[in-house]
RNA sequence: GCGCCCAUAGCUCAGUUGGAUAGAGCAGCAGCCUUCUAAGCUGCGGGCCGCAGGUUCGAAUCCUGCUGGGCGCGCCA
């Protein structure tokens, strides 16, 4: 928010010297002190085609400038960096205006009147979710967070297929523990069954419970019935644990309904229709090809059975039709290869796949004591995410998976994780909260209470004005973590935010300061109070008032 | 063999879309509490930004080729 302070005089003063800028003036935060507040690089960036050395269109642009109460110096510097040092006057506009958001700042207006939907999760309900799930959640959570603190109007959906071979495989893994219970031993246990806990606990309330039918059933039956129960079992543990991590779905999405509608042969059709589908084999092929993809791919297998490819582009044309702006997809890396196929098909089908934005997250790896947790999901000794938020918490768990880029492979530090201590870096940010919280009761006790008319031109401390600086940064800051779908850069500025504030903390005397400085102090604090806040909300981590 | 992702301090990772002398946490060492929460703060040491070219005023960042690791490449999802 610093730069609309000189922008247009920028603008009109780099017009004087010749050089017209269309759009926005790029700025920079110079890294090193001395530098200045804001820094442009307009004239080597232009000089060339001006014909002239930057260093001297700099000095042109800066000669044209008009003197002004808010900047307190600008300096052509380096190779022709301009660079705008303001004075302490701009820092106190910009603290006035972040308390006049109240308990809004942070939000931004970018995606107002614009809908989003974003898909993540969408695990089959063939088994609890595993620890691995958890960066999909975490991570696609808070970037629905980020596009409704930007304004977007965000419908979170799951989807999910309950039929299938994955789905039966879970019935039988069912039934033959449920043979086993019922005395049949002799029956085998399916060599590619899931072997989880949960199976047999299923089995086991299912002898209990309903023995007697089972016994009246033909085996068909019975499958189709330990199948039903295994899935009501396993969406009950999936939504058990999203409640525990705090998210929630508007929509929960059946396979089944794309072909209840006949979404799924018209398709098939649409896509006929076009040229890009034939038959060999006895199946049905997508002429992938002739869109510029490697390898056509089978659609509808000689059984008559689609592919999962052939729903999911019904699916996306589905969530298209119903008017989205942006259509968010979260993937893991193991599912990388079906992007390409599903949105060439979306747009062969004539959909702008601007729209789709992709966000494919790299795998995680667990360690402990310097050793990497080894686990699998069909192995028995399966680490599921209600294992992982018991050891280490809700609010850990979230942060962890969303610390690190997207795109980067993700080392779970469990012993870390565990700590509550100072190494943890979800208590900094959370104790930094507690801290001004414990200040403000503090205050009222003394009787000292929060004025939004202070008098804020008291505060010159270079501690101030780096919070002050920060703060300033927050909303832009949540705008490109939402653009750039990027979670973890909301975690990287909340330290930075706690760092700053624990700084002034420590040089800056709040009460008990001279009454005009208390008063604008505490002002300071409790804006910052409120960054963070919203920030851990836009995180789904906890705002502790006290530790 | 092909596609996508990654490679930065001892370890885990940032790096504001191409800027100035590459940053943080942890680990190590040394300091700071009779005063608003020491779950905090300060200082020190630590680098061939995987390698080799290219693009330009300027590259950790963009392009090409290597090396090493991850994930995929099915009429499974």
């Amino acid at each position: 928010m610093m730069q609309r302070y000189i922008e247009e005089e920028l603008r009109r003063s780099a017009e004087a010297a010749g050089l017209v800028i269309d759009g926005p003036i790029p700025f920079g935060v110079p890294k090193q002190e001395g530098q200045g507040h804001l820094s442009t690089n307009i004239a080597m960036m232009h000089a060339k085609r001006l014909g002239k050395q930057p260093r001297v269109l700099a000095q042109e642009i800066v000669d044209a400038l008009p003197a002004s109460a808010l900047v307190a110096a600008v300096e052509v510097a380096g190779p022709g960096f301009i660079n705008v040092t303001f004075s302490d006057a701009v820092y106190h506009a910009m603290l006035r205006d972040l308390d006049a958001m109240a308990d809004d700042i942070g939000r931004s207006d970018l995606g107002i009147g614009r809908t989003m939907n974003i898909e993540y999760v969408s695990a089959n309900p063939t088994g609890p979710l595993h620890a691995g799930h958890g960066r999909n959640c975490a991570v696609g959570d808070t970037i629905a967070n980020l596009f409704a603190w930007n304004g977007y109007a965000v419908t979170r959906e799951y989807y999910f297929n309950n039929a299938g071979n994955q789905m039966n495989m879970l019935g039988r893994s069912i039934y033959v523990r449920l043979q086993h219970a019922l005395g049949n031993l002799d029956v085998p246990f399916p060599e590619d069954g899931y072997h989880g806990e949960y199976i047999s606990h299923v089995a086991e309330s299912i002898a209990t419970e309903h023995a007697d039918q089972i016994r009246a059933m033909s085996e068909d039956e019975a499958l189709a019935f330990c199948r039903k129960q295994g899935e009501t079992w396993c969406f009950a543990s999936i939504r058990q644990t999203l409640e525990t991590l705090n998210i929630h779905h508007d929509v929960y999405f059946n396979e089944d309904t794309l072909y209840g509608t006949g979404k799924v042969v018209a398709t098939v059709e649409a896509l006929r229709d076009r040229g890009l589908v034939y038959e060999k084999d006895g199946a049905t092929w997508f002429a992938l090809t002739q869109l510029g993809n490697p390898q056509d791919k089978v659609i509808v297998k000689s059984t008559g059975e689609p592919t999962y490819r052939l729903p999911d582009i019904a699916y996306h044309r589905d969530k298209l039709e119903r008017g989205y702006d942006v259509v968010v997809d979260v993937f893991g890396a193991d599912h990388i290869a079906t992007v390409p196929d599903v949105l060439a098909g979306v747009k062969a089908l004539g959909f702008d796949t601007d729209r789709v934005r992709v966000v494919i997250h790299q795998m995680v790896t667990f360690v402990e004591d310097g050793e990497v947790v080894k686990f699998s999901k069909r192995s028995g000794k399966s680490f599921t995410l209600d294992d992982l938020i018991d050891e280490v918490g809700a609010d850990v768990v979230r942060f962890f998976f969303i610390m690190r880029a997207v795109g980067t492979h993700l080392e779970f530090d469990l012993g870390l994780a565990k700590e509550e201590g100072d190494r943890n870096p979800v208590f900094y940010l959370q104790y930094a909260h507690a801290r001004i919280c414990s200040i403000l009761n503090k205050g009222l006790e003394r009787g000292v209470t929060l004025d939004h008319g202070a008098d804020l031109s008291v505060l010159i401390h270079p501690r101030e004005i780096e919070l002050v600086a920060l703060l300033s940064r927050f909303r832009s800051t949540v705008e490109r973590a939402c653009e750039n779908l990027e979670p973890h850069v909301i975690a990287e500025f909340l330290r930075d935010l706690a760092g700053a504030y624990h700084n002034f903390y420590h040089d800056c005397r709040i009460l008990g300061a001279e009454p005009p400085l208390e008063s604008a102090r505490l002002l300071l604090a409790d804006v910052t109070r409120r960054a963070m806040r919203n920030g851990l909300l836009i995180l789904g981590v906890g705002t502790p008032e006290r530790m």
